[in-house]
DNA sequence: TGAAGCTATGAAAATTATTCATGAGGTGTG
DNA sequence: CACACCTCATGAATAATTTTCATAGCTTCA
């Protein structure tokens, strides 16, 4: 019934005091304006202005018109500005789900410069999937995966970001520490901490022991990566990390890195997206950031 | 931009999950919605959402004007619905204005029907009027005016709504009380006792005094009526009241009245009103219930 | 009293919305 | 896995609405 050029029509009235002038700020004719508020007073049955000479008296009706016009219109105009920075990418949300639990910090290095690029744009980050990453990139829970694990699927599409080596980390006291590698054999008497994920995802069991039919001597499932690399320290078991990760912490504790395997365990992180959205504008900027981020 | 259409076709889809099942809702065709929402996206470059399979997923832009739908059109629908009110009758506001200073217990008396009547209408009362109360009728300051004085002119219709008789009132001690009538001359040597209006809207002076060439003793002006009569009851003058009011405070003043002349003033209590809203819902029912008011 | 300004209105023209017809998937079932 | 059945998008045709044009009626002002 009422719709947005009545308010329009009504809020121009207002302000330039007649018609005529109302229908030049509009861009339309006097006619046209009289002939859209008449089929308005007609369908709602209400007057909304009398004739008093030359000029226009509101009724209650038209008053109370124009008080929702001024109300509503400047609502309506935001939404279509809103509505404009969507389709720029200037104002979104960004959800990125990791599925590389030490990747967190590389993340927040990545984050910041987009943050100022993008201010209009929130970014929250997820680390807990039902049903893994890759479902919760399906269902739109999250936008971005960072995953060491890329799985080629069709309507997702992943970019490599930077390579890393997994490496094996052992205390001070471990027999392990100092050799150039290790055998797979090698793991049969230590304890083996990791985190709590399908052994399916962790790379240990798929690339190094289970080639080779071995398994560690026991297998514990914790958390926290600072607890894992305090048990580490405490020569109460060894644990695989990223070689970046294990300089920085190996700065701060008594811990050392050997390669798995001659030839070590070589992985990649990935960014996936879906592919209907790989050209939106925000998640090119990411997935650009990630590339050029410093390696960790 | 957004139109009140884009708004109901995105609740409706919401709703009922499919562009069909909408399009059925709103009595138009799919490749209708299709249509106008494509207009839409291609309008403000935003793509609101998008096909997965035969459902449709709202994109974060989607999202967003899906909320401004569910918060606007209720405020739209209210608005048509208000309007309607007004077109009814149902909905707006009397403004009564008196030009008859002691009619405003009588009024009470006839807004309370008339607010029973019309539970949606409010009525305000004025009194004091910068440039009489015709101005402010023809200024839409009131819609309605109480008046014993009704000026004929174009535009304003009047209603005669209940005659009375203009008495003088006199206290106990007063040389007048218990006369049959008194002569103009008669007053030349009392205090009278009026509002403070114009000399050319006192009846005493312009059906009284004036036509005999008489004056009062002395004249002074007081606001209130019940003043006045404390001051006609102490003998420290007299004054003139309608006949009925007399006979009220006269239960409880010493007070008595005597008839202005021979044949006495006999005036009319009318209410003017617009012509343009003689016709208006309120304002007949106003009328109405008025002239058929108990005389007072 | 005449010129100029403003609005309302009917008819014509222009624009916009809607439907129709169809095609391109996706879903589910036997 | 083929087939029936959905759903949505799209171009062209059609219907409906909006807008303009032309004009008349009023009012204001000089």
């Amino acid at each position: 019934m009422i719709e947005r050029a009545h308010l329009r029509i009504l809020r121009e009235i207002e302000r330039r005091g007649s018609l005529t002038a109302a229908a030049g700020a509009l861009n339309l004719t006097q006619s046209a304006l009289s002939h859209t508020m008449k089929k308005l007073e007609q369908g709602s049955g209400a007057t909304l202005w009398t004739r008093e000479g030359r000029l226009l008296r509101l009724t209650q009706a038209g008053e109370y018109l124009l008080r929702e016009a001024n109300r509503l219109l400047p609502q309506l105009e935001r939404i279509d500005e809103l509505l404009r920075q969507y389709a720029e990418g200037e104002k979104g949300t960004l959800n990125i789900g990791m599925e590389c639990h030490p990747c967190y910090q590389w993340l927040l290095r990545v984050v910041e410069p987009f943050l100022a690029q993008w201010p209009g744009v929130e970014v929250d980050v997820k680390q807990r999937f039902q049903f893994g990453g890759m479902a919760a990139l399906f269902n739109h829970e999250i936008d971005v995966l960072v995953t060491p694990d890329p799985i080629v699927r069709e309507g997702i599409r992943f970019e490599p970001v930077f390579p890393y080596e997994q490496m094996l980390i052992v205390g001070d006291e471990s027999p392990l520490r100092g050799l150039d590698h290790i055998e797979p054999q090698q793991l049969s008497d230590q304890v083996l901490y990791t985190y709590p994920v399908d052994t399916e995802r962790l790379d240990i069991y798929q690339q190094f022991l289970l080639p080779a039919h071995c398994a560690p001597g026991k297998h514990k499932v914790l958390e926290a990566t600072e607890i894992i690399l305090q048990m580490v320290a405490a020569n109460r078991g060894v644990a695989t990390l990223p070689q970046w990760l294990v300089e920085e912490y190996a700065r701060t504790l008594p811990i050392h890195s050997v390669r798995l395997g001659r030839e070590g365990i070589h992985k990649q992180i990935h960014l996936g997206v879906r592919s209907q959205d790989a050209e939106n504008l925000h998640v090119r900027t990411f997935i650009e950031l990630a590339g050029s981020s410093s390696m960790p």
